[in-house]
DNA sequence: TAGATTGTTAATCGATTAACAATC
DNA sequence: TAGATTGTTAATCGATTAACAATC
């Protein structure tokens, strides 16, 4: 019987870090890191990197450290980077055309099929020689181009019923930009990226060095010491 | 003395969810809702949305739950969503004119003033009446418009430069979309987008999905049964 | 070999969940 | 009033950090 170890999800979102870090060590020729000098590179604890790597293996060496490149194909496997997905962008309007044009994505295996839009002054139009279809082609699209993964670049109001339609025809992966929360299936993998609560996230973080700030100068003024704030040009 | 609670980054993270999901109900013109309900909907526990908003005060009643409205609009002002920041966009690629182009962020009082780049073919052309400028004018305008937020849609190379220029001409946060982890004095407030860590965050979901579902063919494979994974495509 | 550093267990810390008295 | 539901304390759970024996 496997030993279930369930990986959390907190681990999970450090891979693609230490992946970056160590292929910014691979692009400066470092053969060998330890857990410390990574861990003071990164602003993480020592500890943290080892336990993490430990979920997935034992990629080191004691008294040596890491190999930076074996470690860093290592992760890439983890990541599963050497698969490759079909990919199919559903709404094509700013961020989805910003999307359709990204290249980048193919170097982690996720290669662009086709583009949907319900704009008719979009359809027909091609974005990197992929012209964009109609929505209505897209069940049709999905099921013969055998398409994995969908983009979704939608409003909110359009998203929901797209998760299902795409859910029915088997897709196995959807990444989304819309301000939804799906509720699909849980064999459905959905990777959410809410660029309005990240902004909001800023605001909160601005917001309260803010009030810091004043509570700051407010202090001061108690005291009877005038501002050195003078410079700051409002708030 | 002011009690100094510090709230948890997971909190944080939470309440523009909170704030999606009660902008909903008003939508809906839904006036009241206790936790437990709306627990139900978000998925959550009960326990955890009173935690949550306990931290920065009672916002219900017993016996009645909480009002929507009012609920929203304290959350609101928690995220400091009354505020309005005067924004440049640096890097005017696909992702920097998809963001030029949204009009929605306003919405959150962040106002775009002024959008940069180093292509020459990109400067002297404008989105929504913005002019994109040469980086060049960069320090001038950033001191001469006041302005306190930079969203960074640059490549790797060029995002640690300009992010520790940004900071020495007082700039007050960072919308960072460069894959890069900006090292900056903690005063200035870093919201991170790493589209490339959330599509491997994707690709390790979907990876661990295909093992596990190799590993449940092979399990009825021992048990002579045939797979009733026939209909699958591939993996 | 001696020094370095891992892999891993144990201790600590923090976040989530449960429980319930207070009270609308 | 009785029922409902909060605010908050206590219990549990999980994640992070510390420590160190194993070993290269």
């Amino acid at each position: 019987m496997e030993e279930e170890k369930k990986i959390s999800i907190a681990v999970i979102k450090r891979l693609p870090r230490y992946f970056r870090y160590l292929g910014e060590l691979l692009e400066n020729d470092v053969t060998r890191i330890s857990s410390r000098e990574l861990s003071e590179r990164m602003g993480v604890t020592a500890s943290q990197i080892r336990q993490d790597l430990n979920n997935f293996g034992g990629f080191g060496q004691q008294g040596y450290g890491y190999n930076v490149e074996y470690l860093y194909q290592e992760i890439g496997k983890i990541l599963g980077l050497e698969n490759t997905y079909n990919v199919i962008i559903v709404g094509v309007g700013n961020l989805g055309q910003a999307l359709a044009n990204y290249t980048n994505f193919e170097r982690r295996g996720f290669v662009v099929k086709g583009l949907f839009d319900v704009n008719p002054r979009l359809i027909g139009m091609s974005i990197r020689g992929i012209e964009i279809q109609d929505i209505d082609n897209m069940e049709k699209f999905v099921k013969e181009e055998q398409i994995d993964i969908a983009i979704l670049t939608l409003p909110k109001s359009k998203a929901p019923k797209i998760g299902a339609d795409l859910t029915k025809w088997g897709i196995k992966g959807i990444w989304n930009f819309s301000p939804n929360d799906l509720k699909l299936p849980k064999h459905v993998i959905v990777e959410n990226v809410h660029l309005s609560d990240s902004l909001m996230t800023l605001s909160y973080k601005l917001n309260v060095r803010k009030l810091e700030q004043r509570q700051r100068s407010k202090k001061r003024g108690e005291l009877g010491l005038g501002s050195p704030d003078h410079k700051n040009r409002r708030n």
